[in-house]
Order: C-alpha cells, then sequence, then structure tokens
RNA sequence: GGAGGAAUGGCAGAGUGGUCGAAUGCGGCGGUCUUGAAAACCGUUGAGGGUCACACCUCCGGGGGUUCGAAUCCCUCUUCCUCCGCCA
C-alpha cells in the first residue's frame, strides 16, 4: 500500500496516477478520504496517549504511596484512576476504528503509474515497445498446439479433466520431459545471472497474501483451503517474497536477486471461449519467478537488468516475441510499471504472454515492512520487483507451434542437453 | 494424535507485580592509543506512532483478561524443542 505520509506530501500526484488508472472521480474522494481518516487518527491517538500519560503518572504515585506506608492516600488516587482507565477504552475503541477503516481503504487504493506508464482502458491500449525475431513461414496444415500435443501424444486435456478437471493438463512422456527440461533450463538461466535458488512452500497463510497483495484486492482467483486457512499459491513470487516479509535487510545485502520454479494455482473464474484452449489458460500451470529487492535509487536499473535477462532467455530459444508496455487501464495493482511479455503462436496467429516484469517501488515493502537502513542511517522501504522467468505452458505451445515441421517437432538447440532428444515425431 | 518444556533487542541470555524498553556478553558504529591493524580502554547502539524539535505514547511470539500498575499472574491461539505414537 502507499504510504500515508506520501499521499500527504504528493495529494496532487496520487489522484492523477488513480485517474490514469481510469478511476475518474473516485480518485479524489479516496485520497480526500485517506487524508481525512488520518487526521481523525491521528487526532485520537493524541488524546489516547495523554489519557495514558496522566494514567501511567498516577499509576507511579500510587506505588511510591503505597511504599511509603501512605494508604489512605493511595486509595484517593486509586478512585481516579477509573475515569481515566474508562476514558483511555472509549479513545482506545475509537483509534482502532479510524485506523482501521485507514487501513481498510489504502489497501483498496493501487500503486501509482509512472510517467512512462500510457493511459488507456484496457490490454488494447498497451503499447509495443519491442519486437524481435522472425515468425516462421509455416505449412497450410501447421496444427495449434493443442492439436499437436494430441497427434504427438504430449499432453492429455481429457485425461486431466477426468481426474481433476477443466485447466488440469497432464504431460506425457516427451511432454512432461520438455516441461521439465524448459523449468531446469530456465533455473540455469537464473543462477547464472545471479539468482539465488528457492524451494518454496505452494501454500501461504492470510499474512502472506496480504503482503504481495492477492489479499484483499484478488481473494477470488486464489485457491483458499478452508480448513486449514491457507491460499494456493496463484505465483512463486508470493512465498518468495514474503521470505522477506518484516524483515530489515543489511544495506550490503542489496540487491536481493531470488528465483523459484512453482506449480501456480489460479481459480481463472469468468475466462471463457477460445483463448482458454489448450495450454492458453490453466488453473494448474508451472512458472520459474524471479525478483529483485532493491535501493529505491536502483529499480529501475534492475528492471532493466530484468528484462535484457528475459530477453536473453527467449533470444537462446530463437522464438519471435515482442514487449508491451501496459497501459494505466491494464496495469497490475501493486505494479508502478509492468512490461509483458508475449510470444507469437504461428498456428494460432496470436501473441501469448509468457512473462511479465513489474518494479512496484515500495508499494509492496511497505505492507510486507521490508526495509533497510540507508548510509544516513535513516530506516527506508526497499523496492520490489518481480518478473516471469518465465511461464512454462504458453513457451512450451510456442515451441511447439513455431518448431514444429511436417513429420514432427524440433526442439530448440539449446534445450537439447535438457531434454535428452532432439526430435518429437 | 498424546505428555511435558519454551518463545525477551542483530545474536546469545538475565529478568516472577512498580524504580524495566529491559542487566550482561557478543556483534555493529564512533573515539583514544598505533606508521597501520589487532588487542586494550572509553562512548554509543531496537522498532513504530507523535512533534518544527522535544515531551509523550505503544511494542518482551499473536489476541484477550486480572490489577491503580504486567515482560512478570490468568485464558486462548500460533510457533519451536524433548519424549511417545503414526507415517512418505
Amino acid at each position: 500500500m502507499l504510504q500515508v505520509q506520501f499521499i500527504r506530501d504528493n495529494k496532487d500526484r496520487v489522484i492523477r496516477g488513480l485517474e490514469k488508472r481510469n478511476f475518474g472521480e473516485e480518485a479524489s474522494e479516496m485520497v480526500e478520504e485517506v487524508l481525512r481518516l488520518d487526521e481523525e487518527r491521528r487526532a485520537v491517538q493524541t488524546k489516547l496517549d495523554n489519557t495514558l500519560a496522566s494514567s501511567n503518572k498516577l499509576s507511579k504515585e500510587i506505588g511510591n504511596l503505597f511504599k511509603s506506608g501512605d494508604h489512605q492516600k493511595a486509595n484517593e488516587l486509586k478512585a481516579q484512576t477509573s475515569e481515566l482507565k474508562l476514558e483511555a477504552k472509549t479513545l482506545g475503541d475509537e483509534l482502532n476504528k479510524a485506523s482501521d477503516a485507514l487501513t481498510d481503504l489504502l489497501y483498496r487504493i493501487p500503486n501509482i503509474p509512472h510517467d512512462t506508464v500510457p493511459p488507456g482502458t484496457s490490454d488494447e491500449d498497451n503499447e509495443e515497445v519491442f519486437r524481435h525475431g522472425d515468425i516462421p513461414q509455416l505449412d497450410d496444415d501447421a496444427l495449434p498446439h493443442w492439436e499437436l500435443a494430441k497427434k504427438y501424444d504430449l499432453i492429455d486435456f481429457d485425461l486431466g479433466s477426468k481426474i481433476t478437471g477443466a485447466g488440469f493438463p497432464v504431460y506425457k512422456g516427451k511432454g512432461a520431459r520438455l516441461q521439465r527440461a524448459l523449468i531446469n533450463y530456465f533455473l540455469d538461466k537464473n543462477r547464472e545471472a545471479g539468482y539465488f535458488e528457492y524451494f518454496l512452500p505452494y501454500f501461504v497463510n492470510e499474512a502472506s497474501g496480504l503482503g504481495t497483495g492477492q489479499l484483499p484486492d484478488k481473494e477470488g482467483q486464489m485457491y483458499h483451503i478452508e480448513k486449514d486457512d491457507l491460499y494456493v499459491i496463484p505465483t512463486g513470487e508470493v512465498p518468495m517474497i514474503n521470505c522477506y516479509r518484516d524483515t530489515i535487510v543489511n544495506e550490503d545485502e542489496l540487491p536481493v536477486k531470488a528465483t523459484t520454479h512453482t506449480p501456480c494455482f489460479r481459480r481463472e473464474a469468468g475466462s471463457y471461449g477460445a483463448h482458454v484452449r489448450g495450454l492458453n489458460r490453466l488453473h494448474q500451470f508451472e512458472k520459474v519467478e524471479i525478483i529483485q529487492i532493491t535501493k529505491p535509487e536502483n529499480s529501475y536499473e534492475a528492471l532493466d537488468e530484468m528484462i535484457t535477462h528475459v530477453k536473453g532467455i527467449l533470444n537462446e530459444l530463437k522464438l519471435p516475441y515482442r514487449i508491451l508496455q501496459l497501459c494505466g487501464g491494464d496495469l497490475g495493482f501493486t505494479s508502478a510499471i509492468t512490461f509483458d511479455f508475449e510470444v507469437f503462436s504461428t498456428a494460432q496467429d496470436r501473441w501469448l504472454e509468457i512473462s511479465s516484469v513489474s518494479n512496484c517501488e515500495d508499494y509492496q515493502s511497505n505492507r510486507l515492512k521490508l526495509r533497510y537502513r540507508n548510509s544516513d542511517g535513516k530506516m527506508t522501504l526497499c523496492h520490489a520487483l518481480n518478473g516471469s522467468s518465465l511461464a512454462i505452458p504458453r513457451v512450451l505451445a510456442g515451441i511447439l507451434e513455431n518448431y514444429q515441421d511436417k513429420d514432427g517437432i524440433r526442439i530448440p538447440e539449446v534445450l537439447v542437453p535438457y531434454t535428452g532428444f532432439d526430435r518429437i515425431s
């Protein structure tokens, strides 16, 4: 969430930011309400503090009186404290009410978009900023990946439906091995680039969901295990960044660079139609994630580094891709700036999102209480960045479709050491 | 699942009703000494709220309670350790 102090100091900027996210009239209403609640909270806090101060002072006197044996005087003072206690109770309730209301509101205010974020209301308004790779000329009878998966018995969607439900595919034989190869290849690339590898829990508690911003905003998108009150992770980012919740990192540990492979579980309520066919949209899919935690002044450099890193992997895989900068309307809740990578799915004749690299600046860190002490000795919120490197199923789909020929599918050269085969036929 | 024990500052570890935001040691930072470093010695060193700055307030795993007053007593939850059972 945004820092109240920041909103106080940058009221207009916050309102403009929310307007870029198409909040309209609500933008200034929300900001005004934050300022009002904050003022209320501080006023009540001051009153409460004064009451407690009086009460503390009295208690100390009473203690001294008992010690000196003046019980009568002590009992007189005791009588006075009950009134203060009552007052403190009332003020305490008031304070909780005000600060809860403030927190609830702050949770509903998304991050402020970076100045370069283009205006817009939907993914149609995202701006292409980079494109690389040739789109292969395929035969007329080229197949979409779900047909290829069936033809070569790589992925069985029906079997997944039988044992679990739609959106839970079963990978088989060379399909399973190709997926495993991609995971290992991505992890190795990340590790070589300095990312520290984690293997993490797939369930997180409520505090973690709040920390990274899935809660309360996207509650309906996560699977929730009610009996144990645990959430099934929608991305490895959630457990990985939450390793750093309530942490003060040493300045010389920054930047933190970390990577992990996890399955991701998403309810995807409301999805339908051709866009969810095959591997395009799943309830369970594998992803390799990278994060960085940096000093504020270095986070945009880190963002560039992450983008360059993902580009490097796609170049090696020789897949045609483009990079989009997300517009205000399509930007994630916690993100200040996001670049989506899309691979061209030749047989479907459409672009598939395979990575999303974001700088959350200090929005997440504020919820997480992720700080470091800067060189002036001042406690400062870190900046947090995350990106996919990469989402497996759509890369897999891209490989199947782009690398198909008349009687099989070639395996990209860099993957052959990982798959142990160079062709599916 | 059953029986016990424990949770305190970056770490270790004292503290069983007031003078405790908390001894002591280590670590960190600053200084003295030294050509420099080490050692030794001196000083300093938790977080949040609040304030122009102070004052002041909150925090000893989380929540609730008793009391004029709680790190300390009670209830509850969580986590960790030991033993038993079960188990990949």
